[in-house]
DNA sequence: CAGTGAAGCGGAGGAAGCCTCCGCTTGATC
DNA sequence: GATCAAGCGGAGGCTTCCTCCGCTTCACTG
């Protein structure tokens, strides 16, 4: 790639992410490459779909998603705690950008999204931790990876559409607890 | 009101329906004006917003909602049985429209939303059925019926968006009943 | 360093949707 | 039938999307 085309991206995906941090991922494009100081054109020619836009952003945070779940499982206390520390730190994850937590989930199910690669980092990362606990014996039979990142997709899309608190949400995280874990 | 204005209106609500069903609650309001001979602008008087729009033609569902609570009550078996066939109801319910789970369960925690009084039928629902749980001791303590809406909504939008059956929702419907029930 | 070709750029502009404004039509009333 | 407010329609301004194509700039070569 040329030197200049290489610029214009990483410039591209440096204002992508301040712009859909400020208007959610629904933010108008053009503003984008208005913003970057480049033509829509050239903002088209290098994502050819506000969904490869979105990927090129979240490839940041995918990178930390392992490193969340090492600190959650560092939490004191037994399971219960452990799961609910992951649980706040996912939710809290998908609801960095209005809108997230919904395109994320819905590409879950789907396996030609573009997003496909990254919800897989934060299902891996969920069915990581469910491990840990049926290791330990505190996990129900029946479980599925799938349905628990789809209730934390949809608790995670319900605070952003209402602008939950972390303690709107954590009555809700508890239910979840609750309904996956022993006893 | 007179008479072609009230005609207008009525075949507004019934094309409104028909387009809301085909292409989702977002679909091009000129569409529906076109699609019911009217322009623009008679449209945007009679609903001034997408909201009224939406209001207006969830008259009819809002009505059935009492009957749905009963059908789920005289289900066979214990509360837990009960409970799983009102959650299963609800969702079908706010799955009617594409769209319509999120906008509804959104509006559930704002006194301002147009939608207000639609989306307070269904919690007033859930919290009759909660209420019946209770009384038959079934219930966990501290159970809060904004949260139980919100986790359905949350659901029925991961439903709405990436088009699940209803044998791919009962497992997420299983973990909330065993989230909220006792033992 | 100048020449060359392709890679890349930008922005004009068509398409779609939103919503308003205003001159014309029509229903209700006398 | 005359009147006139209530109601209508659609032209059109605005925003956003996305493409197309003529021009510019980079990288490479002799």
């Amino acid at each position: 790639m040329r030197a200049d085309a290489q610029r214009n991206r990483e410039r591209l995906i440096e204002v992508a992410h301040a712009v859909f941090k400020e208007r959610g991922l629904d933010a108008p494009l053009d503003e984008v490459a208005r913003r970057a100081g480049v033509g829509p054109g050239t903002l088209y020619r290098h994502f050819p779909t506000r969904e490869a836009l979105h990927e090129a952003i979240m490839a940041t945070w995918i990178e930390e998603v392992a490193g969340h779940v090492e600190k959650a499982m560092a939490t004191e206390g037994g399971c219960r705690d452990k799961l609910l520390a992951w649980f706040e730190e996912y939710v809290s994850l998908l609801t960095r950008h209005q809108g997230a937590a919904a395109k994320i989930t819905a590409s879950l199910g789907c396996q030609d999204s573009p997003l496909r690669t990254k919800c897989q980092t934060y299902a891996d990362a969920n069915a990581s931790v469910l491990a840990e606990m049926s290791d330990h014996g505190a996990l129900r039979e029946g479980v599925d990876n799938l349905d628990v990142c789809r209730l934390l997709g949809g608790v995670a899309t319900m605070a952003d559409q209402s602008s939950l608190s972390a303690e709107d949400v954590r009555p809700m995280l508890d239910v979840i607890a609750n309904g996956i874990l022993k006893n």
